[in-house]
DNA sequence: TTGTACTGTAATTAAAAATATTACAGTATG
DNA sequence: CATACTGTAATATTTTTAATTACAGTACAA
């Protein structure tokens, strides 16, 4: 993060949950987000890879959740969905004739990782179903 | 976020700490960072301004820490640097004729901010002097 | 009082990352 | 067999991030 992906995630989960039982196209989902088909449904891959929703190829295809939405935490769809670190380090390596340079990676990485569980602890709380509730 | 202005600061902070009494450059800091001395001396004008670095202009000068490092927790710093959502929104706005895409960008927000306060909660758990003390 | 070594900051360029677009093979449906 | 999808790769565009250049302002010290 903090590209999008996470809340294109969201953003798709949550149409499934609103029109469940249907089977919605790449089109259909990209129109309601306001972005290009291709990309939802790369996201749909990768949503589908970690077992949170099915899709049907062929004419008439689209894709259906896989799960229940109260079976759906946000916390796990953001460990689905994550593909780097929450927090952007230097892309540089920092100096490793440096006491601090050489050691700062490691120490950042573990600061990080422990930021982020409380992070994931507290997505956790809330389901697709929960979310999904406070759209009227 | 996910630039590396947490990262830069950080490193900035406890570079300043290991050699404290020192007024640090920014080419020296820059050194150890391995990027450019102007990203480093914009990132420390936003520090200044969050009061948790102190500058001297003119020959011979450089920053020093503006408070000890165990009144400087993580969580604060994160607050002064952030600068930007945790988690990008798609940049595109939802289509509001979609009841999803009508009311995702507020509901989004919300989690988003409540996520993000467990995540400033525990980063309130460090001091710049915790951390330093890891380097060894 | 002048040269030197810094900061502060703006403007520009370059590099990297995110997203959109195009293209097309594969698959299910009728 | 025509149609309407998915899956995915390749390319192009846009946006974001970081580097670079440039230079005025400031402090020190000879």
């Amino acid at each position: 993060m903090s590209d999008s992906h996470f809340s294109i995630s969201l953003h798709i989960l949550t149409l499934l949950d609103h029109e469940k039982g249907q089977l919605l196209n790449s089109e259909y989902i990209a129109g309601s987000i306001n972005c290009n088909p291709v990309l939802v449904r790369k996201e749909l891959a990768n949503l589908r890879k970690h077992g949170l929703v099915h899709s049907k190829e062929g004419k008439g295809g689209g894709s259906t959740l896989a799960k229940n939405p109260a079976d759906i935490n946000f916390g796990e769809v953001y460990k689905a969905v994550k593909q780097k670190s929450l927090f952007g380090e230097s892309k540089n390596e920092p100096n490793p004739d440096c006491l601090v340079g050489k050691q700062i990676s490691k120490h950042l990485s573990k600061l990080y990782d422990e930021a982020e569980n409380a992070l994931i602890k507290n997505l956790s709380t809330y389901t697709l179903a929960d979310f999904s509730a406070k759209f009227d």
